[in-house]
DNA sequence: CCCCAGGTTCTGG
DNA sequence: CCAGAACATGGG
């Protein structure tokens, strides 16, 4: 059983399976053959693409309309054409966003979020997705069309360093350990995280060994739609220097979240993205 | 052999 | 409090 689900949008620039779906906020899509992306979003095995101005989903999932899912997912109650000209009048974010017009931020799953980014700490992209592929199939369940659903805290909680030993996730096996006995035993309640002031919430993730600031505001800005969380990694402290020598606008860090994804993928797919100021001031400014 | 990768923890001042 | 090293693993 698949359902087709078409979402039109203002603008065919509102939306790119591309730069939402492999810009390093998900690590779960792959690129098929049609240009579809093809991979797992919360439970929902599913292909992505756009068609002109509208967002399409196939998905096979039982539920009667898992249309309210996939507006979540998507974003789709953001106004990113309203936001992208609020961005645009910075000439920094100008570059940004023209660069990848139709990247989206993705509300995923929390619990998957925070496995994610605890995974990514000192590591690259590729060797993440290859992981969190491991970890799905070997300790996930079972879904339609060869696919496997993220193992919930309790598939993980109870096994041993030695089991996660086939993830080679190395020194973050323990980290991810540590987190799925906190989510699964309570002392660590996620969707607690939602009623409680950003800090603390910030605060409670940290609580995890292996979770630090990057990684706690990676889950709230992807998990939890904490837009005005910014993930400071070493792209984006690049970015920064170079970039905003004065310092990010503050006119933008209400939606600094949303910004500092756009820059993310601007700067890691554009080399020249962190050059140009250094060729303007040789120049001589 | 080196260095790096969407960091965090540990250690020595 | 702060700079450096260590941490696992795979790729260049």
């Amino acid at each position: 059983m698949s359902h087709i689900h078409r979402f039109p949008l203002p603008s065919p620039d509102d939306f790119d399976a591309q730069q939402t779906l492999d810009c390093g906020q998900a690590f779960r899509f792959q690129l098929q053959e049609d240009g579809s992306y093809a991979g797992v979003a919360g439970s929902h095995p599913c292909r992505i693409w756009q068609e002109g101005a509208a967002v399409v989903v196939e998905c096979s999932c039982n539920e009667d309309d898992c249309a309210p899912f996939w507006r979540r997912y998507l974003d789709l109650g953001r106004d990113y054409g309203a936001l992208k000209l609020i961005l645009r009048q910075d000439p920094v974010m100008e570059k940004a966003v023209s660069f990848c017009p139709g990247m989206r931020l993705l509300r995923q799953d929390e619990w998957e979020t925070l496995c994610s980014f605890i995974l990514s700490q000192n590591n690259n992209i590729k060797r993440i997705k290859g992981i969190i592929a491991t970890l799905c199939k070997e300790f996930g369940q079972k879904l339609h069309g060869g696919q496997y659903a993220f193992p919930a805290p309790r598939d993980l909680a109870g096994r041993t360093l030695g089991e996660l030993g086939v993830l080679r996730a190395g020194f973050r096996a323990k980290y991810l350990l540590d987190a799925a006995q906190k989510v699964a035993s309570g002392e660590l309640e996620l969707r607690a995280l939602y009623s409680v002031p950003l800090g603390e919430a910030k605060e409670r993730l940290m609580t995890i060994h292996g979770v630090g600031p990057k990684v706690a505001d990676c889950v709230l800005l992807y998990g939890f739609g904490k837009v005005e969380c910014i993930p400071k990694d070493v792209w984006i402290k690049r970015a920064l220097a170079i970039l905003y020598p004065g310092g990010f606008p503050a006119a933008l860090e209400a939606v600094g979240g949303l910004a500092q994804q756009y820059l993310f993928h601007y700067c890691r797919t554009c080399p020249q993205a962190l050059e140009e100021p250094r060729a303007l001031a040789g120049a001589g400014i």
